[in-house]
DNA sequence: TTGATTTTTGCAACCGGTTGCATAAACCGC
DNA sequence: GCGGTTTATGCAACCGGTTGCAAAAATCAA
């Protein structure tokens, strides 16, 4: 259906080469040849298979993007920002769902099949093995919102959750919180462990403060608004540090149905910044994820990465800030003014 | 890097069709060579690549995927759907963001580059002008969340928008509102003509109930938003029918900030049902897409269309139907009870 | 104009597979 | 064991491109 080089090249008279060679930039061909060549490939609608091109220059200009992550709104504007990024490169991502996948083996063998150029692992809860095997598989991974730690084994790109957790104590504390909760997301993640992990080193310098905690099964509206409910049956603290924006929204209303107000009886901070926790009905205080940031960082390694396989493995890690909404109470001091930074 | 059909080849003293045989189904194989082969290409870690057979298969099993739809978390929802069904059928989703996109020859370039096998176009706001140019590519395409007519040109698979306005006019007189409004979506986009053209129609044999109609410039909750605002400062109406769930929480946000209640003052019904919908600190009265319904009858339409390229375009239309909840009074009668169906 | 140098072009082999065809091997009934 | 059929295998050409190499053409300096 589609007209090949050779079609190209023999209603111009040229040799295949030649065509091939208008089409690769760096390549040697006389303008007189361009020209001819492009007018004719103009007039039959032709472009090159990069596919067939792969072949040869073991490029395919794919990325595997994976995630497990489809149900957390964050993830449609993560998708958003990479998808465009990828674009942007000329590169094209294949969009691999793992939910409900547990051996990387099948995602190996899955994107070995594309022969992808590399492959953007895009969540803050696949067991770290998925990237590993997918290196080892000598496939250049970016891991973007995984786990950073001091030597890496693949490049990564993302916030350091323990210093999240001490800013969420920090703004906790500011605002003259005294018995404050962590109610993290699944527990086995590492990004919930070392949230935790930041948010009680930080409170341990402070004994007068109450620390408890407790997770969510998942990060999801029913497992926050469970928790919190079983939480608000029990001795409860003045304001939790909730593991995203979605168990926040899922812990708000689990208040809300208790009666209880929000900031006055009990504050709420989460973590992300998803669109939804400014819509001025939700209004949430939350921990910002410069995500933009993060996605382009994430794609600029991966385009390094192309251009030099052997590059040691490296952590980028963006800093996270508050964003001021209605679910915490105001600081004491002046309006507005936030000496955390 | 990875192994090759030759490597196993050799290394197993055979030919390279054996091998190729070997891993193609409905291929004459002895029972002895499979089980030799397979040994090898296991120990070597060998898997076919797509690519490479596709040149001279003409399939790549790869899917374009495409959308301008990434800032609606119904979409999420979609997203995810849509590549657990295409995995599950062997497929792979290449996934195009025609966001700011107007020229369906650029995404037909790029389409045919990776010589996908089909395109998935999903999105309700995307012109017609790209599924028919995808099909002028000689692309079998089906077009999900599109427009319905009579003699479609591509595969469609959706909701019958004109009934979703019926059905909303329906619901709203049933409950008694005699002042009703329509807030569609973006004007220019068809399902909202079509939604209007089902509401006004509906609400013509009723002459007594006054309608008004407006419009929202996205489906954004700013945009909801703003929209209710204007509409609250005129004379307003006792329920809304709204472009989507988006919208529809925009609304709410703009109702609240004037102290008006909901259901008592105004009422307001949605569509689509997207998860959030459901969150019990919303709780939105809505009309439910069945998406999970429209994603499994597309892909299935994808994949008998790869069977028979010839096959002629068909609209499948899906019944909604409302999702009952705290944004619109209950109907008069019995409670739960819900005749309308 | 000539010979040396640089640039452009085509040939042919190759990338990693598939497949039609011919031959070889296995199977069948007798 | 035989001839006839069916099944399995290998050869070689092909899919749509790229690329090293050598020959041809263009450019340059003298």
């Amino acid at each position: 259906m589609a007209p090949t080089l050779k079609d190209v090249a023999e209603r111009a008279g040229v040799s295949r080469s030649a065509v091939s060679r208008t089409f690769t930039d760096g390549a040697s061909v006389s303008a007189k040849m361009r020209k001819r060549v492009e007018k004719v490939a103009q007039d039959l609608g032709y472009s090159p298979n990069v596919l067939a091109s792969s072949l040869t220059t073991g490029r395919t200009k794919l990325i595997g993007l994976v995630s497990n992550n489809f149900h957390n709104p964050i993830f449609l504007e993560v998708f958003d920002l990479f998808t465009r990024a990828l674009q942007d490169k000329g590169l094209r991502p294949l969009l691999v769902n793992l939910t409900d996948e547990t051996d990387p083996a099948n995602s190996v063998r899955l994107l070995r099949q594309y022969s992808v150029d590399g492959v953007v692992v895009a969540s803050s809860t696949l067991p770290p093995g998925f990237g590993l095997a997918f290196r080892d598989a000598g496939m250049p991974v970016v891991h973007a919102f995984g786990r950073v730690t001091s030597a890496p084994q693949v490049h990564v790109v993302s916030i350091d959750n323990i210093e999240a957790g001490r800013l969420a104590a920090r703004s906790l504390m500011a605002r003259g919180y005294r018995r404050v909760g962590f109610m993290g997301g699944p527990e086995a993640a590492s990004s919930t462990q070392d949230r935790l992990k930041g948010f009680v080193s930080e409170l341990a310098n402070h004994p007068e403060i109450i620390v408890s905690q407790s997770f969510a099964s998942a990060y999801t509206f029913d497992a926050g608004r469970r928790e919190m409910l079983t939480l608000l049956a029990g001795p409860r603290a003045e304001a939790y540090f909730c593991g995203d924006d979605v168990l926040s929204i899922g812990a708000l209303s689990a208040i809300q149905d208790r009666q209880l107000s929000v900031p006055q009886d009990i504050g709420i901070i989460g973590l992300n910044d998803m669109e939804m926790a400014g819509w001025n009905n939700i209004n949430l205080t939350t921990i910002r994820q410069p995500i933009a940031e993060i996605v382009h960082s994430s794609i600029e390694l991966m385009t390094a990465m192309l251009g030099d396989l052997a590059r040691v493995p490296e952590a980028r890690i963006f800093a996270c800030h508050i964003v001021e909404r209605g679910t915490l109470r105001p600081l004491p001091q002046a309006t507005g003014a936030n000496g955390l930074g």
